[in-house]
DNA sequence: GTCTATATCGTGATAGAC
DNA sequence: GTCTATCACGATATAGAC
């Protein structure tokens, strides 16, 4: 890991900057901004607690760096397929939890972006924006139904307590289940959500 | 506030030790614990700092007091209704939203746990426990269909989502609507939820 | 119960040798 | 780029007078 043969393979070693990078992703991503020292992200890396600082110049700055990284990475949207096959919701959903499925195991940036957006300022504007201008928005225009965005915000509800409750609190029962299974639980709903959306009926009376 | 007449009205003046409480309940709410100091709670009580550990020893027992008050306020969960009547799920959900609403204002020990869920092991386990024990079993005992308190968890998830998006991180559009509209447009998907349960049969296929 | 003063520690950050 | 040493600060917590 440490040493890798060159020339041959494109798989360059990782620099330390590079190192520390990923140290923080994990960190911050499994406690949170505060939660999360300088000095554990050297540790986690294997360098220097200055060496962090001379990359970076400040935790902050770190953290810019992640969540900057978190917008380039389009780890928020799936497709959202076809919407006149069976199950388009089923499958956007399965799409969106193979994401997290990964960025669970080892945080991604867009984990702490969510994770971080209840005590950081500035992870709570970034979510707001692409949660809206990458998920919502994209969703939205694919719909055709009165207020499409305010609809969108539905589905984006449920995943926000889908995510929160079986990836960053594990909850049980959510926590434990197989993936399949969440998406035959919620699979229907989201179906329904996206069907609704598209040939609007059930929401009168 | 700080002076009552005594004695013909029942609300006796709030102990020091009272306003302390209160005052950490706030802050915790907002702020999470680790964005809470003691030096703040004691600010915003309008006592000594060293007050507030003399009366709870450390700010981890200021935390547990508070916690364990919420376990004693039933605001989670509010009567489920009767099944056979027309939206039982948009009255729970109205119920429901009625109680955070105030909650958001001034925050309550209920937000207290939610919003240091993510940060907190023992909110988190408490948030577990709450979640678990007085929402989704009551409300599971009540449903004729297989796998209830699976199904029920469907309900919970939405309503986390929903609460973070409104409540904690206040993300737009849904901060923003008034509360009949997110009834209007959650309503109908609470109702299928709870319908669903009743009346099994969108399941297959 | 209440306050002043202070101990002790962990944090982010800096200086400077190499 | 890398490390040692250290600063400055704010945090929790304690001691003890009143």
């Amino acid at each position: 890991m440490t040493k890798t043969a060159r020339g041959t393979v494109p798989e360059v070693p990782p620099t330390r900057r590079e190192l520390i990078l990923q140290a923080a992703v994990e960190l911050f991503g499994r406690r949170g901004f505060r939660g999360t020292t300088v000095r554990a992200i050297a540790e986690q890396a294997g360098v220097d607690p200055a060496l962090v600082m001379h990359h970076f110049g400040s935790k902050e700055k770190i953290f810019t760096v992640v969540i900057r990284e978190a917008m380039r990475t389009d780890a928020f949207l799936p497709e959202p397929g076809d919407a006149t096959e069976a199950a388009p919701g089923r499958k956007l959903l399965r799409a969106f939890l193979v994401r997290w499925e990964a960025s669970a195991a080892r945080p991604s940036p867009m984990m702490v972006v969510f994770r971080s957006a209840m005590e950081h300022p500035e992870a709570s504007r970034l979510f707001s924006e692409v949660a809206s201008g990458e998920f919502l928005l994209p969703l939205a225009t694919r719909l055709r139904a009165p207020d499409p965005h305010l609809r969108a915000t539905v589905l984006g509800v449920l995943l926000v307590g889908l995510v929160t409750g079986r990836y960053v609190v594990r909850v049980e029962p959510l926590a434990s289940l197989s993936l399949d299974a969440v998406v035959d639980l919620f699979g229907p709903h989201v179906d329904r959500m996206i069907g609704d959306l598209i040939t609007p009926e059930t929401e009168s009376a």
